[in-house]
DNA sequence: TGTGTTTTAGGACGCTTGTTTTATAATGCA
DNA sequence: TGCATTATAAAACAAGCGTCCTAAAACACA
């Protein structure tokens, strides 16, 4: 009983979550967020609160749309083959990305995380999932032989998100192909037992 | 020929980044440095320039004095053991740092770096020094023994290099000692040879 | 065809930002 | 003792910020 929306909320929210991505949360303005959403402040701020309210929608949809699903995919994989290609899509993003915006979760971990307890336990509550993936792939390799036992899958679990927030960081400043692929690589190569034929060095 | 200044631009480039360690480029206003350091904006505008340079500056200190400096002192020691001390003090102040203030390298890394072109060739040039000191340090530790020769020193050093930037940028969001201390632990025992007798699992 | 309710449009609001200005104070050198 | 030069103090500046308000427009339902 009522005048209908004209804009379509979710495509607001992709467009808004491009914006906070690609700059953060403090450079980008609310006549940002109007510019590249095409509605009005009036109408963002009756659907979506306030520039803080807004961000968290975003952050909840990049995590939900971008990481969750990612875990979902690779959780159906071969342990170890989950776990490789678990890093397949950060890695060739960090490389292709010609604006080098990083993974907005980790930004958001040095950005607004610190300054914000709301955010901060959002972040480490997504933080804390995609190390609850890596626990469970570590384990079940490491029951079906293709993960090594020579270390507690909780140790090798950390080193993997450990490597997983360096790469982003390291990405956004030097995009380098062969550092990046260098750093995953030899953090994968630890899940390996040294001990088989597989001693090609490369 | 002209009136001596009344304070220690030492002490005032000290306090300067301080604030910025704490809080950011963005979120530290003039005021708060005008605050903070005790001199007034002219004086602080006189002296140092406009905001943007005295980041800069700041920035310089933190790596001159935080960074070149532990460089220096962990270079002199046998490859293996400067290797691991490197990652004792950001280790111990990821996990004893009330504030979680994290790296002011690592935080410019995503706040400044991506957005001004001077200052992330300031920060990569800052990381690749480190990446070449652990280049160098795993070099001399494959040569006298007490490094893995498994893998390529620069695959090694790349993948140090991304470590401890998880590390502290983990640090800010989960500042957990087990947690901090499973991820160093594990990327340095990458270093070290398996076939040895040293297969104690802690 | 009204009536009630919500979305639009666009400007205005108060506040904070980085920076500059104006005037005064303090020095070294002539 | 002046003169030139620089630092200080404190207010003022324009611009940008997040947010809100007023009025007009567009629908559902009676």
């Amino acid at each position: 009983m009522a005048r209908p929306r004209e804009f379509d909320e979710a495509k607001v929210l992709d467009a808004a979550t491009r914006c906070f991505w690609a700059r953060g949360y403090e450079l980008t303005s609310v006549r940002d967020l109007v510019q590249h959403t095409g509605i009005t402040s009036a109408s963002l701020y009756n659907a979506f609160g306030d520039k803080r309210a807004l961000y968290g929608r975003a952050l909840d949809h990049y995590i939900e749309s971008g990481i969750a699903e990612r875990i979902r995919r690779c959780s159906a994989m071969a342990p170890r083959a989950g776990l490789a290609a678990f890093f397949d899509e950060p890695l060739e993003r960090s490389i292709s990305d010609p604006d080098h915006k990083g993974c907005m979760l980790i930004n958001a971990s040095l950005e607004v995380a610190p300054h914000d307890a709301g955010f901060r336990e959002v972040v480490a509550d997504a933080l804390r999932r995609i190390e609850a993936f890596f626990l469970d792939r570590i384990t079940a390799g490491q029951a079906d032989g293709s993960v090594t036992r020579r270390l507690p899958p909780q140790d090798l679990a950390a080193h993997l998100l450990g490597t997983l927030m360096g790469l982003r960081t390291l990405s956004r400043v030097r995009p380098e192909p062969a550092l990046l692929t260098a750093l995953v690589q030899t953090a994968l190569a630890l899940l390996d037992d040294p001990a088989t034929a597989e001693t090609s060095a490369g």
